[in-house]
DNA sequence: CCTTCGTTTTACAACGTTGTAAGAGCGCTC
DNA sequence: GAGCGCTCTTACAACGTTGTAAAACGAAGG
């Protein structure tokens, strides 16, 4: 049978309320020789409060809720991006003794009741659409704290942790400006006039003004070979693509190569995230650097600040970017005509910094 | 406040005993009328069960966990094959109504903490050792059902389901035996006489004899490089590398390229595993394939069938692996001399299939 | 010796659900 | 018109914990 508070307090020879009080760490209110009595025979008998039996007399589950989108029941391929995230959130939550519940969401229905059957004491989406959000939050009970990560949906019961993607993508814009590009190609899903994608075409935008076109297509690795086989076909004046995600700029980049397109020398490519992948394909990935662990932690402090303190933080967070040039991106016209772009280059014709071995010509 | 069963009950005019019955399906021992009566009246008041209650007065909690290695309080990193079948176990287990618990274990002894906290009806250890799985049995309750992925280790109350391993190191080895190589190093994290990596080893020497070499190297992408540049001078006479994770064979493909070594023509380099991640790099990985879906779908359909129909499934699941032959392996000698191999090349001199248009010489 | 006052401890009632054993109601038959 | 099997429903007691209000206990003050 189940060693409860019961068989403590029995063999202690107090009452169930004095070795809960104990365990709660609510000592002030029980003599010292008790505790350190109460304490030996808790590890003697190996005993483990019952969360659920906790969850239900006090208000609170000390869990919280890792929601990411499972669009039908079948498929739920977590994004690279955000499988990274949530092992990062796993480690801020249990370090502050909070456990994780993981839970797709094919319904806007689920995200209530997910948070209403386990008493959860608050949740983090992670890549939901903002007016996906708000539907979520319309059938809000209140309780629940949420954050919302990679949002600009700033509600009332929601905040937000997402990076400076404005900034990201005028960096990345400035970026391939400053390697003489004009003509570039913007690509990421599909967006109305706001969340993330929206925001990094608006830096984006702002520096490379209205000679960009937008290509719509899905955060996948074959939708970006797609892209890219077609891309010289398409938009044949084009010196450069951006895409919102490493992955897509890394099957952009495999399609542009299999059409014979040298990269960076004909094409350049840039991605977003900065996922370890980046490093591992050839040339090296040019991308704009978000931290991951930082934006968990962010994520996670903010939770927990509302929970526990039952203070509404500083409305949202928005976390730095950086550039990260690897070898994916180089000048107009490749290395040679990069020595009268203004870029300056290294002695020999070799490919510039980062770019490795593979694919010099 | 909350919508509880008392609630529905005097809404219904009935007792609390039948609405639970309603809701749990165990309507033989309700009325039809009462059924359609109860039922609007959940949905009108938007009536959630409380799983913790559920828990408490029940001995399931319809939870399992998944728990994987935390090496330390800081770092949870999950490894590329774990993470992708963390979102396949939980699409599987949520299929079936049961939610999921993630879990970082620290210590040995969280595993029975985590279990008995919540209540939990099973669950899947992700990745740890045989040694480990040992520890955390000999401290079991006996009442949660346990599934040990990529698990060696059978005893009373663990099965483990696992791909099959030596079958797998066999194929690699016939593969490259078969492209002429008979000097091979085999590159895998320590191992002792016994789990996934001692069997891969097994089925690899088996057909490869005792001419390999054996390198102890982390799995990680960064060991993988150190590796793959000091191959030519430690192993001068080695023809390929048979690798027992695709990121640590990723590494060592970069680290050999980035050393002026050719991939395939001078060293082939294999993998294990299949990720993703093999398609996206130059030359694309030759690797043994498991199929990470089933492997989820296996563990959860054992798990479950021992938890509701409390059977004993045939001891443990061992899953088939395929050959997946791709651009980084190819004849001794490289291209040319494959001619004389055995190795039907394409007419012209460019690289092999799948090896794209990058690297060409 | 009886108050008063902290400190430490206790009994009792939640929390929302399920399981059990007993209770109504119903249409039968004898 | 009581007794019999039904089906349907109900009180009551768990489950393991927490919160509340009050009680026991000394020690000090009058």
């Amino acid at each position: 049978m189940r060693v409860t508070l019961k068989d403590i307090a029995q063999r202690a020879g107090v009452s169930m309320m004095t070795v809960s009080n104990v365990i709660n760490g609510n000592s002030a209110r029980v003599s010292q020789a008790t505790i350190e009595r109460i304490e030996r025979i808790v590890v003697e008998l190996g005993y483990v409060p019952s969360h659920s039996a906790r969850s239900l007399a006090a208000k609170s589950s000390r869990m919280v809720g890792v929601l990411v989108p499972a669009a039908d029941e079948e498929s739920l391929t977590i994004s690279p991006h955000n499988v990274a995230i949530i092992g990062q959130l796993e480690r801020e939550l249990r370090k502050r003794a909070y456990d994780v519940l993981l839970r797709g969401i094919a319904r806007p229905g689920e995200v209530a009741e997910a948070l209403r059957a386990w008493n959860l004491d608050g949740a983090v989406l992670l890549g939901f659409l903002d007016e996906e959000i708000a539907t979520f939050t319309a059938a809000s009970t209140g309780r629940t704290k949420i954050v919302a990560v990679d949002s600009y949906a700033d509600n009332p019961v929601t905040r937000g942790v997402r990076t400076d993607d404005f900034t990201g993508g005028r960096l990345a814009a400035e970026h391939l400006k400053g390697l003489g590009h004009v003509d570039v190609v913007f690509a990421g899903p599909r967006f109305a006039g706001h969340g993330v994608v929206w925001q990094r075409f608006q830096g984006f935008r702002e520096e490379l003004g209205a000679d960009c076109a937008v290509e719509a297509v899905n955060t996948t690795y074959d939708a970006g070979v797609d892209l890219g086989r077609r891309l010289r076909a398409e938009h044949p004046s084009a010196t450069a693509v951006f895409a919102t995600a490493d992955i897509l700029a890394i099957g952009i980049q495999a399609g542009l190569q299999e059409a014979g397109v040298r990269v960076p020398d004909e094409v350049s490519v840039m991605g977003f995230d900065d996922l370890d992948l980046c490093r591992y394909v050839r040339p090296t990935l040019t991308t704009i650097a978000q931290d991951l662990p930082e934006k968990a932690a962010t994520a996670v402090a903010m939770l927990i600040g509302e929970i526990e303190r039952d203070e509404a933080p500083p409305e949202s967070a928005t976390l730095d970017v950086r550039l990260v040039e690897r070898g994916s991106t180089g000048p107009v016209g490749g290395a040679a005509a990069g020595e009268t772009a203004g870029v300056v280059a290294g002695g020999g014709p070799a490919g510039t910094a980062g770019v490795g071995a593979v694919g010099a010509d």
